[in-house]
RNA sequence: GGAGGGGUUCCCGAGUGGCCAAAGGGGGCAGACUGUAAAUCUGUUGUCGACGACUUCGGUGGUUCGAAUCCACCUCCCUCCA
């Protein structure tokens, strides 16, 4: 029921084209996931996420457990009839949590300890924990519990987390029930250091997952660290399974995820700024709460064929976003998701005419926020 | 016509002798955001040849070492009475 073919592979780069199968359906890599924390991509309903071109989106075992409750949503029927998604759903363990809730709660090797940032009650999160939650939400593929270690640290605190990640994905393993119908994935940890990431690599890659994730990065730390730190990871990792960069989606960390051999991103960035009025387009970002978009009548972006794009001018997106109008968040939310999947599509189709580190250098060159690889 | 209250920097609104270029909010301008405690947060918002100087608190003229703050007159607005 989970399977991952690999397509075509990159001869000048770790690039590769593939299929991932699941049981909600098929999804073609690279690809980028956008994230519906709550059970909801904010502002877009499922159709739209569908028209606007998304194979697979993300939910979190952590929230949703909160609220309102794995329980509700297994009587639902599972996560994607309680949402209305009949697409691939993935589902983070919490482990995001872990580092995101760092004043509200504690670790110990059993699991760890949460305050609810909703009404401070307390919660016990372990491996065993988050995967019957993950179990009951019934997503296609879940994630080990893990520690998302904050950056900067200790390669003494780093070792001795990713260790215990490595311990509590073998739990993760261990409790996993729907192994025929849930693919869980191990996360790759291991901070800024090399030794570190090929210890954790190795470690996972020995416990045997369906798919590897490479946690830990994009927390802080400098590009060109999170790149060499993948440079060591993915090629340890097995040909014939998925590698997952979480949390990872500006369009630069994109190209060069894939370029290392990333097979599929997650990030709120899109949605995020979205809804605060920063758009994404081929040319770099753009704030269209300035000034000078207030009389530009023309799209976002020239050629681009999302709705928001075919319909509406930046004047007119600049005025929702300072009236504080909720399209704006819809329109520029639905733009910036569309944008990441054009991205995604282009890269594919580069990788499956053999002409993908072309297509990087004409998109670096393009693209003005990242010209410093000029 | 009489009585009272008030006119503050783009707006609202504090301030009632020096610590005031003037609180706070709004608006404006700009920035951040990467497995979502985010429709959030941060900076900035009189001028200049700018670690100092200059102009500003309805207008004019005073008092004072010193005024947005006190006094006089003028002007405009609001409330009540006739």
């Amino acid at each position: 029921m989970f399977e991952y073919k690999l397509i075509k592979k990159d001869s000048k780069s770790m690039a590769r084209r593939g299929t991932l199968t699941t049981p909600h359906g098929e999804i073609e890599t690279p690809v980028f996931m956008p994230v519906g924390t709550q059970a909801t991509v904010k502002a877009m309903t499922p159709e739209e996420l569908k028209e606007l071109g998304s194979q697979i989106i993300l939910s979190n075992t952590y929230h949703l457990y909160l609220r309102p409750g794995h329980k509700l949503i297994e009587k639902a029927g599972g996560l994607h009839k309680f949402m209305n998604w009949d697409r691939p759903i993935l589902t983070d363990s919490g482990g995001f949590q872990v580092f995101s809730l760092k004043d509200n709660r504690k670790i110990t090797e059993e699991g760890v300890m949460f305050q609810s940032h909703i009404d401070g009650s307390r919660h016990f999160l372990s491996p065993e924990k988050a995967v019957e939650i993950q179990n009951s939400l019934g997503a296609d593929i879940i994630m080990a519990f893990d520690e998302c270690a904050p950056w900067p640290s200790e390669h003494d605190y780093v070792k001795k987390s990713l260790e215990r990640t490595t311990r509590w994905a073998a739990r993760c393993k261990e409790a996993h029930q729907n192994t025929d119908k849930q693919a869980l994935f191990g996360i790759v940890q291991g901070g800024g250091y090399e030794d570190l990431r090929i210890q954790s690599a190795k470690e996972l890659v020995e416990l045997d997952f369906p798919g590897y994730s490479i946690g830990g990065l994009s927390v802080g730390e400098p590009k060109n660290i999170m790149y060499d730190m993948l440079e060591v990871t993915t090629p340890l990792l097995p040909e014939n399974k998925p590698r997952y960069l979480m949390g990872v989606g500006s369009m630069d960390a994109l190209v060069e995820g894939v370029m290392r051999g990333v097979d599929m991103f997650d990030c709120v960035l899109p949605t995020r700024t979205a809804r605060m009025g920063t758009l994404i387009t081929m040319k770099g970002k753009m704030n269209i709460m300035n000034a000078k978009y207030a009389e530009d009548l023309s799209p976002i972006e020239e050629g681009c064929t999302c709705y928001t794009c075919r319909n509406y001018s930046r004047a007119y997106l600049r005025h929702l976003f300072k009236a504080k109008e909720i399209l704006a968040s819809r329109l520029a939310t639905w733009h910036n998701i569309h944008a990441l999947h054009e991205l995604m599509k282009r890269i594919r189709l580069a990788i499956e005419e053999e002409r993908f580190m072309d297509f990087r250098k004409e998109f670096f060159e393009a693209n003005d926020d990242y010209s410093a690889y000029k």
